[in-house]
DNA sequence: GACAAACCCTACTAAATCAATAGAGATACT
DNA sequence: AGTATCTCTATTGATTTAGTAGGGTTTGTC
């Protein structure tokens, strides 16, 4: 449902969005921090480039930032623009038609509530929560 | 998304739906009137059965029926039974981990909403709106 | 200008999944 | 006995997904 192209789109959108305002990252130290296959990951950042999500500055020194703040970045902006619609809409007009197109709409509702910005934070509540912190 | 075997899946509930209280439908029967690969639908039904959605019967006058009433079959309960979950369950627990398991909920529930009978319904509103009958 | 570090582009291959088919078997009615 | 039906396992072919290869272009530094 979700493939494995499109969770590496997620992973290396977060990864640019934790290191917004710092400098661009580059393909490499994206796909090292994220475990993904460097070489795949160039076309996929390629992808969300031409879709506006990302720029890049090429030559020494470069690499990928985001092109808006995480906080109006959506989930579920990044999976269309991988995946394409969920139910794509057959040819012939049917019985489950309307179904369909509710479902696509439910998903992308729920897909779009959250923000990158807001995984973010989820991110960090997950690391206290595997290593917590027991100093003063 | 939705699979040709899971749209075959559904097409061959409805038709069950359509003709029940009226004996049993062959597999060839249902593969004709709804232009399904028989030997495809065979396994089809054989899995649908499985899962005590259909009933067979064997030898000659033989073939398929529901085995609960159009009404009390929903959309969700064929395509889980076909295609498992939409967004299974990642080894590890993530940030995305969440999001997935809410969309998961709401396509269950939109799919839950539909039973073959309101199917069957808007099937024959669609006939006559593809084929008006102009008669007092 | 040479070099190195980065992105850019097209094409290809390998693996996995989906769709469909084949063939032999079991059951039940007439 | 014969025929129409469902039953089971295995295999094949097509499509999609995942990943790789190789060469090209841009930019900063010495």
């Amino acid at each position: 449902m979700i493939s494995k192209k499109c969770t590496y789109a997620l992973k290396a959108v977060l990864a640019l969005a934790r290191r917004q305002g710092s400098g661009p990252m580059t393909i490499q130290q994206i796909a090292e921090l994220q475990d993904i296959p460097p070489r795949f990951l160039e076309a996929i950042l390629r992808d969300l480039k031409q879709n506006g999500f990302t720029e890049s500055i090429r030559g020494k020194e470069g690499g990928y930032v985001l092109s808006r703040p995480a906080r109006d970045i959506s989930l579920g902006e990044i999976i269309r623009c991988v995946e394409g619609p969920w139910f794509s809409p057959s040819a012939e007009v049917d019985v489950f038609t309307a179904v369909w197109q509710e479902a696509e709409n439910a998903l992308n509702h729920v897909m779009d509530e959250t923000d990158f910005q807001s995984l973010l934070r989820k991110e960090d509540a997950l690391r206290r929560a595997a290593v917590p912190d027991y100093s003063i």
